[in-house]
Formats: structure tokens, sequence, C-alpha cells
DNA sequence: TTGCTGCCAGATACAAAGGT
DNA sequence: ACCTTTGTATCTGGCAGCAA
């Protein structure tokens, strides 16, 4: 089993020119630019690196965030290949024997497939296994609950020496893989990505709007209700909405002998 | 800048049991 | 049969933090 760590860069659309609405791509919000791997053999040794630049063909200008925080700039991608001739490259790298996708966070999975699915490339070419190295982190380092770690925050409260900068994808991949090295648990489940994944999560139900509900007495009684009111009117409106006391009229009892 | 995730407390939905 | 109560499960919006 080899571990595949990867970093991913992207870019995505910006409005260049103020007061035009900013065109976005729903199906491909993020562009890859970059590809940034290490391979792992079974034991965690980094055995091999994997760097690719991807020429972009939806975002065509760099997002200025992106080129500020990369230093990625489009002179640097004009002369690369397309996403397609990456992903082969990076298949090739990935290789034949069984292997999981690593990565900081599950966004870089998501894009990667998002891109995968965008241009139309053999998915089969791909393992589909999959696993999250921030939650190993979060969990190793007993970070507080509902605050997520970032990379460079892990490599530092690991005493991790940062040999080189961060948000570049090949050193960023390569940061991982050591810390993954370090939070990894004793048994690693792999999951599965389906396309399912990429699929926004369930529509929202509709729910009662208590306050707007509550607000509409208290405006109309121009004063603050009871906590025993607030309960009625709960009751009631639940009562309302399913039909809890009403009383079919003659019309629409069916059972009645008709007299038409 | 936009997009995503996880957490929390409170709200809501649901099911089962109890009451009339 | 239907309503009420109770307990539990699930969902929600707001927030913080991270990603590029």
């Amino acid at each position: 089993m080899n571990y595949i760590v990867l970093d991913l860069e992207f870019n995505q659309a910006y409005n260049f020119r103020k007061g035009k609405r900013t065109i976005l791509n729903p199906k491909l919000p993020f562009e890859i630019i970059q590809i940034g791997a290490v391979k792992m053999d079974n034991d965690f040794n980094i055995t091999e690196k994997f760097n690719y630049f991807i020429k972009p063909q939806i975002y065509k200008r760099i997002h200025p965030i992106v080129e500020k925080l990369t230093g990625i700039t489009i002179d640097k991608l004009i002369g690369s290949e397309d996403f397609l001739t990456a992903y082969n490259s990076f298949v090739s790298f990935i290789g034949s024997d069984d292997a999981v996708l690593c990565s900081w966070g599950i966004d870089d999975i998501k894009s990667l497939f998002r891109n995968i699915i965008y241009y139309n490339c053999d998915q089969s070419k791909i393992t589909k296994k999959y696993t999250n190295i921030q939650s190993f982190a979060t969990t190793h380092l007993n970070f507080e609950a509902g605050n997520s770690i970032g990379l460079k925050n892990a490599v530092e409260l690991l005493n991790l020496p940062k040999e080189s900068q961060f948000h570049d994808a090949l050193n960023d991949a390569y940061y991982t893989a050591l810390v993954f090295q370090l939070v990894k648990p004793e048994k690693l489940k792999p999951l599965t990505f389906t396309s399912a994944d990429l699929e926004p999560k369930k529509t929202a139900l509709t729910r009662l709007n208590t306050k707007a509900l509550m607000g509409y007495f208290e405006n109309s009684l121009a004063r603050e209700l009871s906590a025993e009111e607030i309960s009625m009117i709960k009751t009631a409106y639940k009562f309302g909405k399913n039909n809890s006391y009403e009383i079919p009229t003659k019309k629409n009892t069916k059972k009645s002998t008709s007299q038409d």
C-alpha cells in the first residue's frame, strides 16, 4: 500500500473590472493550477515526489489573492501543459500499486475529482481511496472542538523544521507527509470517494419561523408574550397545520349517502 | 474574494407510550 | 380513535476557521 500525499493550488474567478459581475463557472469554481505530491511506502518512507504546473483553461487570469499567496503568475503557467496531460502524468506517478490519496482537509480531493470530471478524464485510472490527514492532526494535537488546524500551525506545533515556503503544492505536500508520519492512527481506514461526495448537502426543509410567528402576536398585543402563551401559540399552530380539529363538511363526507 | 466544514445550542420532527 | 406527553433523533443558523 502506497500513500500519495497531495496538495493542489487553485485559481478562481475574480472581478477584474469593477462594477461588472464576475462570471462563475458553477461546475468548476476552483481550477487546479498546480499538483504537488509525495509518495510514501507502506512504512511511511518518502520514496518519490511529483510537481506539475497547469495552464488554466477557464480562469485565464490569476486571482490576486491566489497570486499573492502562491507566488504563481500567469507567465509561469503560460508554457505549461493542460489538465489532461497533468492528470495522465499524475496517474503514472501513482503507479499500479494499491494507493490511498491523502490530503490536508477534504477540499483537495473534491476539487481534484471536480476537475477530472469537468475535463472528461478517465476516472477509472485513479484510485478512489482517500483519507484526511487534517482530522488525524486535530485529534493528535487535542485541538479544541470546533477549531480545525491549519497546515502551518500543525508543522509549528509538531516542531517540524520549516525549510521551505508554504503555499507551494509540492512543499505543502511534503509538509503534510511529515505531519502524517507523526499523527497517523494505529489503523488507517481509507474512505472511498464517490460522485455523491460532490453533491451539495441535502436541500433545506421548511421550518417554522418561530420568531416571526411570535413577533406577529407581540406586535398585535403590543407586549411580550409569556412562556405559557408562547407554548399555546406553538401548539395551536401545530394543530392548525395538522388539521387536528377539522371536521369534514357534508360535501366532503364520502361515506354519507349522496343526496344530489 | 468565494467555498467548505465542523461545532453549538436550540428548534423541530418523530416515535412510542399513556390518557380519555 | 385520537390527543397528549415524553424521550430521542435530527436539523438549523450563526459562527469561526481554513482553503486557494
